[in-house]
DNA sequence: TCCAAGAGTTAGCCTGTGCTAACTTAGCGC
DNA sequence: GCGCTAAGTTAGCACAGGCTAACTCTTGGA
């Protein structure tokens, strides 16, 4: 291996290829999205439930997300711990209110990238997948620039 | 609690709540691209740094990644096995054509959320960021409308 | 030529998010 | 009013992706 490679960015450097602090920050921020994008679908999905069904139970919660009882109740013991959720054995879910909060914000923010995805003229099911990929990773920048965007096209 | 709470899905129902089968696969959907962004991160890096630098080193991975260069010897095993990689001992870091296409596939899907996000009005920093995040959640359909939106912004 | 320092590797740990199995509890229906 | 079943909980496991510490290997330069 030649260890003598000439200096650190040579002519055929990628333009879109950020300086390495930078790269490092992105993917920090990325890694950061993953810890608390759970937390936030968890919160968001409790607040649909209570709000449609009238309370939220945790075998709602796994059939929507597809896994065990088991990993849901972990994963409500880790949000109360957080401070976002009130529950006592056997009974139902609650939200606090930063929990409530929480789940507002993130309400908020999915509706608006799916109705983003649609007017960017999406397939429905398709955006409806994709926003909920989509919605962590999107800055409160570029969510405004979704709105702007809907709010274009809306008015043609 | 009350047991007896009536119909499944009463008149409070969210319309932006697909029904839990739809959801729990939009769930699951989400999980894999977690499983297989990384990968996708670190083939397009390598071939990145081989363009550009004209050989992969695991020092520069660990900081364009922000992360210890143990951690990224484990994830090279990791393609390695999977076949995206070739490496050997204390030698550089070489694509095989498995590598070189998913890096060419992430690159052009990277490439194109960027522009996109550009396009729509972000600031370019951001629009970085944002795209590091929402490329692998991103389907073929959503980028295929991002790309006609890329080429009708553009002729304006 | 040879050695110091930088690069790569390995071992062993932690945390998060899954799982199954085995239990406890709640409450509807008989 | 009691028991059956569905829901909830706990324990213990696996695997991914982080980390540090302690090595081994490579190579440029004295």
């Amino acid at each position: 291996m030649s260890r003598d490679r000439g200096p650190t960015r040579p002519a055929g450097d990628q333009p879109h290829m950020p300086a390495p602090d930078e790269h490092a920050r992105q993917h920090a921020s990325v890694r950061h999205a993953h810890e608390t994008e759970l937390v936030e679908d968890y919160v968001e999905l409790v607040a649909d439930l209570i709000d449609s069904k009238g309370e939220a139970r945790a075998v709602d919660l796994a059939h929507r997300f597809g896994v065990a009882q088991a990993t849901v109740a972990k994963m409500l013991r880790r949000l109360d711990e957080r401070g976002l959720v009130v529950r006592e054995p056997y009974r139902n879910i609650l939200l606090t209110d930063a929990g409530r909060a929480l789940a507002e914000q993130s309400r908020r923010r999915h509706a608006l990238v799916l109705e983003f995805l649609l007017t960017l003229g999406v397939d429905d099911a398709i955006a409806r997948r994709d926003a909920e990929g989509i919605e962590h990773h999107v800055s409160e920048d570029t969510l405004e620039a979704m709105r702007r965007f809907v709010e274009r096209e809306g008015k043609k």
